[in-house]
Order: structure tokens, then sequence, then C-alpha cells
DNA sequence: ATATTTTCGTGCGTATACGCACGACGTTTC
DNA sequence: GAAACGTCGTGCGTATACGCACGAAAATAT
């Protein structure tokens, strides 16, 4: 088996860990894995349009939309219609949603730590920087024929 | 903002990236990306418990069972109760679903082809190892105080 | 100015991901 | 052998992930 066959499903299995584990621990603090994402994109550029706040997560549009409904009903987030576009809508952090993140921000802390408690701080960006470039090359579009021709 | 903080976002980046990349390769054998990583799974070794499937794929008991189902309905696994142990079934890839396999992998090599693309071998080795030994990291428990004294 | 095209959010459908509680069966203990 | 405990699969509920089609509004073309 070559590395780069098993490459996929490492990336799986230490992504789900992670995901797995972030979970389990904001569940004290009533959060998802996911909207913790959301609020930290949020919180390092507020209001913003659901579709570029789907494009930093990144996510999918409509999925930022049901976790916006979700959040919106904790008081976490506010919503508000673009000021000059009339389609758009906004999403801001509330006062009480960026204290959430502060206080979550913190309890990711031991996840971080657990997660890089393996690694120096040289492998540490080793990966970082490894994984930046696997997305940015699996970010571009696939290898289409050529239709330059048409 | 620290390379530690910025992993756990790369990460998901990475990953969702790839998710997003092979179901839509897979789409066109009417195959989702996590319904590939369960039949590659069954193909490497066949006839286990539905535990033990969602061990290694790794992933949840009882999502694997909602995949075998639909599974099943194509005819690609099968699902036989244990010879000696009458709570579990085993599942098996049917031939059906050994060919669709093979067929699928051999799709799915543009996909590994275009994330390592952008790697070299020894740098595909790095990240392999180093998603590896995160994985296991965040795969412990959490650390919990210490019980030794109960 | 009007017509075409693109972009935004919404709403619906399907597949995953997981937790939890339940009943059925196995294993261990006594 | 009976009771206690653990393990397997099931079924249900919720949150994500995404595609697709729709109407509304913006941007562009003519």
């Amino acid at each position: 088996m070559n590395p780069k066959d098993e490459l996929p499903l490492a990336l799986r299995t230490a992504y789900l860990t992670l995901h797995r584990r972030s979970d389990t621990e904001f569940a004290q603090y009533d959060i998802t894995a996911d909207q913790f994402v959301l609020l930290a994109t949020l919180s390092r550029g507020d209001a913003m349009t659901q579709r570029e706040l789907a494009a930093r997560m990144p996510s999918d549009p409509s999925t930022v939309r049901a976790m916006l409904v979700l959040l919106e009903k904790q008081r976490l987030v506010a919503r508000e219609s673009h000021p000059t576009d009339g389609r758009a809508r906004t999403a801001t952090l509330t006062r009480l949603g960026l204290r959430k993140f502060q206080q979550v921000w913190e309890a990711g802390q031991s996840v971080r730590d657990q997660m890089v408690n393996s690694l120096n701080a040289s492998e540490t960006r080793t990966l970082l920087s490894l994984l930046q470039r696997v997305a940015e090359s699996l970010g571009e579009r696939a290898p289409e024929l050529v239709t330059d021709r048409l």
C-alpha cells in the first residue's frame, strides 16, 4: 500500500477524531464543534454575508443558513438585511455570542494542546503547511477535459 | 496566530475539501465518499461484525448500520447473522459490491493523484505520519483527573 | 430602458455523524 | 443454574454536509 493510497483515509481519521473530541469538549457549553467554527469565523471579521461566511469556514451556504437559524434561536448571532444588497443578509455575533466564543475558545485549548502534544513546534508548522497545500490542490477544479477548442 | 491554533481549522478544511471532491467524483457511480470508505474497509477483511467495521472506518456503529441498510438495498453488501454470536451480524461484500469497489477505486485514482500532486514522495510520507500521530494523540481518552486513588 | 444573466437566500431531499435508550444475547459470578 | 453485568444491533432525535430548484434582487448586456 502506497502512502499515497493511505493518505485520504488518514486525513479522514484524523479529522473525525478531532471532530468527536471537540464535540464532547464543547458539549458542556451547549455548542457543537461546527458551531464553534462558525463563531470563530464570525469573530474574525464581523458582519459578513451568509455566503462569505460559508466561503470562509468553508461550508455550504445552505448548511450555514441552517446553522445560523439555530444559533439565532440561542441569541448567539443576529442576521440583518444587508445595507446595500437587497438579496443578502449579514450575520454578526451578538454580545452573548462573543462571550460564548471566548469561553469556548478557552475550553478548546485543551483539545489543541492534546492535538499537538505528540508534535514538536517544527512538526506542527510542517503539518499545517502540508495540509494547506493539500487543501489548495484539491480545491482547484478537477482537471476537466480541455475545452479551449469549443 | 500560532500554528497550533490554526491546525484544527486547516485539518477541517483539508478533509472537507477532500470529501467534496470525492463525492463529486464518485457520484457517477451512485456512491458517496463515505460509502467508498465502507466498501474499502470491507474489501480488506471481509465478513466482520458491524461493530468491527465501524471501529475500522472509523465511524459510529449506528451510522454504519444506516449505511449498510442503504448499501444492502443496492445489493453491494450482505448482512448475515454471526455463526457463533447470536447478537452480532456480519457484513460482507457481494460480488457486485466487490466489482463496484474495484471500479470506484480506479475512479478515485484521480482524486488521490490530485491530492498529492503538490507534494513530493517524502512530503507525502511525512504528512501521512503526522496525521497518524495526531489521530492517535486525539484518540486517547481526554486527560481526566487521575483516578488511581479511588 | 429593457432584457438577459448572475448571485443571494430559502426550502426540500438525502446521506453522514453521533448520542442515547432499548431489547436480545453472551459472559461472568456466585 | 440463576443473577448481574457487558456487548451487539436497532430505532429515534438532532446537527452537518451537500445538491438542486425556486423567487427576488443585482449586475450586465443590448
